[in-house]
This record gives structure tokens, C-alpha cells and sequence, in this order.
DNA sequence: TCGAATGACAGCG
DNA sequence: CGCTGTCATTCGA
């Protein structure tokens, strides 16, 4: 129950190894994983156990933020204080923001 | 222990 | 715009 499942490891520290100022989606760690559980990773992050990862810098692959378990209204405000800028919902240079978790950068 | 339902999504008709 | 597909976890019996 709040041990670290094989899954979500890869997922927390996934999302953990997300650079500042940086995002990745759902897809992206699922792919990461060699998964198609784009479910699974949202799920995983959404009852992570571990507040210290950044969740907020994971969003939907249309570059809008998605959810957020806190309400998106945070996640936008701590996405903008990372440095990202958000416009109507959505991540402005998204594509340029994202961040590959397979690319081992 | 097994089956069904849920969920911060994604892709296609 | 709405339904289906995919994976892991949780709830219920």
C-alpha cells in the first residue's frame, strides 16, 4: 500500500527526473516504460505517495495541463514559476518544453 | 481469490 | 464530439 511498486518506481522517478522549467506527458513515461498505460501513469502519479515529485510537470500530449489533483489553477501557477507559459490551458512551445524520459538526456 | 469498476489519457470514426 | 483501447490499482462479493 505505500511501497514502491515496480511500476509506479519507474514512473516517480521518471516524472522526478524532470528538469526544471521542463515537461513530458503521460504518453512519453508510458512509452519510457514500454507501456501503453497512459492510464497507469496518471494513475500512478495521481495517488503518488511521494508529494516531492513534480506531477504538475507532467500534462496531457495536446500540451493542455490535464488534471491535477491539487486543481489545475495550481499546477498552471507552478508550471508558470518554473518558467513554462500557460495560455488558455495550454502550454505555450509545448512541443519544445517536452522533455524524453526514454532519451536518457 | 476473482470479477467488475475507475482513472491526472490517447487515438480513431 | 463520442466511443474504444490499454494498464495498474482499488472496491466489492
Amino acid at each position: 500500500m505505500f511501497f514502491v511498486k515496480d511500476f509506479y518506481s519507474k514512473v516517480y522517478e521518471l516524472v522526478f527526473k524532470i528538469p526544471k522549467g521542463r515537461i513530458t506527458t503521460y504518453k512519453l513515461v508510458a512509452e519510457a516504460l514500454n507501456k501503453r498505460a497512459y492510464r497507469a501513469v496518471g494513475n500512478a502519479l495521481n495517488k503518488n505517495p511521494y508529494k516531492s515529485v513534480p506531477c504538475h510537470r507532467v500534462v496531457k500530449s495536446d500540451g493542455s495541463i490535464g488534471g491535477y489533483s491539487r486543481g489545475k489553477r495550481k499546477k498552471i501557477k507552478i508550471l508558470r514559476r518554473e518558467g513554462i507559459t500557460i495560455k488558455n490551458n495550454k502550454i505555450v512551445d509545448f512541443k519544445k518544453l517536452i522533455f524524453n524520459p526514454k532519451n536518457k538526456n
